[in-house]
RNA sequence: GGGCCCGUAGCUCAAUGGUUAGAGCCGGCCGCUCAUAACGGUCUGGUUACAGGUUCGAGUCCUGUCGGGCCUACCA
């Protein structure tokens, strides 16, 4: 038994996610967190919402209420939604909790005795009328350059010429659009992250199971080498920047920048989770104190990489302290709509809250992991989507336990009959699932995601395969123990079927395994060498055959959703 | 602009430089009748974006072109 420490990427405050972010960290995370567990290891799976930054402020003013109403409220949403998706969270946390206070301050207080902080005083671009300093996206206009009239404070997306917003002609507030604007000097606090430059190399070259995408993106940043980061921002709402525990001076109305603070927050929230009763977080995170035999396993989309393989691992490897670092890391495209972006306001694709008004979680759990966008972008349709689930789910899985729960219950007296012995048919199903589970567990184990979905269902096709051929109706006719053998192993079947589908669709393996009375306890992840598991079931156990497990996704449905959400003409 | 990634069947995706490029879905045909018009079997389907090159051998390596995506540190 091993420890598992999984995190995945924060979903950021600013409004409720699409499937896209879903199927992108939170999701995956979720389903290799519950092989975990089904192996009997011992999981702390660990996510929270990011509230702090300029898009929460301006997000909270369109809504009409001051931040901490707006991060509250947008929390206990997104929270819901990830309950209804049946993530699994041990905890699920807020950046803005006292604990990340702590640590954040800690964690610079401890940076600068380290001699990896400075105070540098530098100019930038201050809104009279909005009555804030306005980050570079936040400024537009006139391009030095090329004379294009809406650059971004950062670069112009005509000409590509990376800025700074001090040279922009006619600057104007991007939010808005006021043209009172003036430079205006704010100290800063800088981490000089160049002094760590070749620890992190050292650190990233010895990490060779990386996937492709987030060793690339590290060695990017590591060759054009790190630059000295600003970490605070001139914002009211976020962490206050103290030195020796108290409101460093020229810092009052200042916090610090939420990237600072938010990777910080994978251990705020399990310091939350250890407050609310869970356990003991240092065991987790601090190698001097237990943390030592945690494999920590991070979950991201692919713009998340370079943070969390160089900016985290600067502040965590610069503390000088024990500090847990990121053992495996599983990075993902995107999820596109029809092969576009997802769009809130131009009503392109689903959100989470939505989805759950459609369909039950497992539907989209299923179709997000089938088509994990892995090796690439991978484009949701609502046709893909809906042969997916009438395919997988509906037709392979959900028929399969109907097909032989019904037939135990009208032949069989609802019973796992009793008589026969297993045969040459049986041989070559428990041969096909004993190899096929080995290379699921393999998949989930690596995190191929796709893979191990694909696996899944070619076993649950060989449930199929095997009734066609056992084909306990038509013996019933002739040979009633023959029919009892075919009706036994089709049942334990279901059960097999349903422990391994639980990481993908926990509510419907729920469903069954209880219909067919498995004990909570005997659903654990089983041995591809352990031939027993085709007779677990005790003869004579009742079994209750489920509702249909998942209903068949319409024509009328799919035109339904594509005319409200933007289907393939929107 | 610079860097990285991708382009394979109608669709979604596989394939340590090594037999005839595979699988699912879709479509055709056959079988079955326990089951949600479900299931099983079988067949069709390819100039691997394009043009060169290296190699005994290239989807895979190299160069270029076209198309798409991402990153570029102040969106998060």
């Amino acid at each position: 038994m091993a420890r598992y420490l999984i995190t995945s990427a924060l979903p950021y405050i600013n409004g409720i996610k699409h499937l896209g972010n879903l199927a992108g960290s939170m999701l995956p995370a979720d389903v290799h967190a519950r092989f975990r567990r089904l192996q009997g290891h011992e999981v702390l799976f660990i996510c929270a919402t990011d509230e702090h930054g300029t898009p929460a402020e301006l997000a909270a003013a369109e809504a009409g209420q001051d931040v901490a109403t707006y991060c509250a409220q947008q929390y206990k949403i997104q929270r819901d939604a990830c309950e209804g998706f049946r993530l699994s969270f041990d905890h699920f946390g807020r950046s803005s909790n006292p604990p990340n206070h702590r640590l954040t301050q800690h964690f610079c207080e401890v940076l600068e005795k380290n001699g990896l902080i400075e105070e540098r005083v530098s100019k930038q671009i201050y809104s009279i009328d909005d009555k804030r300093f306005l980050p570079d996206r936040y400024v537009e206009g006139t391009c030095p350059v090329c004379g294009f009239e809406r650059a971004r404070g950062d670069q112009c997306d005509n000409c590509g010429t990376l800025l700074d917003p001090i040279e922009l002609k006619h600057p104007r507030s991007k939010i808005s659009g006021s043209t009172n604007v003036e430079p205006r000097d704010t100290a800063h606090l800088f981490l000089l992250q160049p002094k760590m430059q070749e620890r992190i190399r050292a650190w990233v070259d010895k990490a060779t199971d990386w996937p492709q995408l987030a060793r690339s993106i590290a060695y990017k940043w590591l060759d054009e080498g790190l630059i000295d980061r600003s970490i605070t921002r001139d914002l009211a709402w976020g962490i206050k920047v103290t030195q020796n525990g108290q409101i460093r001076p020229g810092f009052e109305n200042k916090v610090f920048y939420v990237w600072f603070d938010a990777p910080i927050e994978y251990i705020g929230s399990t310091v939350e989770w250890s407050e609310a009763g869970g356990g003991d977080w240092e065991r987790w995170w601090r190698t001097d104190k237990g943390a030592d035999d945690v494999t920590y396993v991070q979950f991201m989309g692919k713009d998340n990489v370079a943070f969390h393989t160089v900016s985290f691992p600067v502040t965590i490897m610069g503390s000088g302290e024990p500090w847990k670092l990121v053992d495996r890391l599983k990075a993902f495209n995107w999820v596109t709509w029809y092969g576009g972006k997802f769009s809130t306001s131009e009503k392109r694709g689903i959100f989470m809250d939505q989805a759950l008004e459609l369909l039950p979680s497992d539907y989209w759990r299923w179709y997000l992991m089938a088509n994990a966008p892995e090796s690439s972008d991978a484009a949701f349709t609502l046709e893909q989507f809906q042969q997916t689930i009438n395919a997988d789910l509906a037709n392979v899985f959900g028929n399969f336990v109907n097909r032989i729960t019904r037939f135990a219950a009208s032949k069989f007296d609802s019973e796992v009959p009793d008589g026969g012995a297993p045969g040459a048919n049986e041989a070559k199903l428990a041969d096909e699932f004993a190899e096929r589970l080995k290379a699921l567990t393999q998949f989930h184990e690596q995190m191929e995601f796709r893979k191990a979905a694909a696996e899944l269902r070619a076993i649950w096709v060989a449930g199929n395969e095997y009734l066609q051929v056992a084909a306990p109706w038509t013996a019933l006719k002739t040979d009633r123990d023959a029919a009892a053998v075919g009706v036994r192993t089709g049942l334990n079947a279901c059960a097999l079927f349903a422990i391994l589908a639980q990481p993908f669709i926990p509510d419907a393996a729920k469903t069954v395994l209880d219909a067919i009375g498995v004990p909570e306890n005997n659903r654990m992840w089983p041995n591809p060498d352990d031939r027993g598991v085709w007779d677990a079931l005790p003869r004579g156990l009742k079994i209750t055959p489920p509702d249909v497990l998942f209903k068949k996704i319409e024509e009328t449905d799919i035109a339904a959703w594509s005319e409200r959400f933007g289907g393939a003409g929107g």
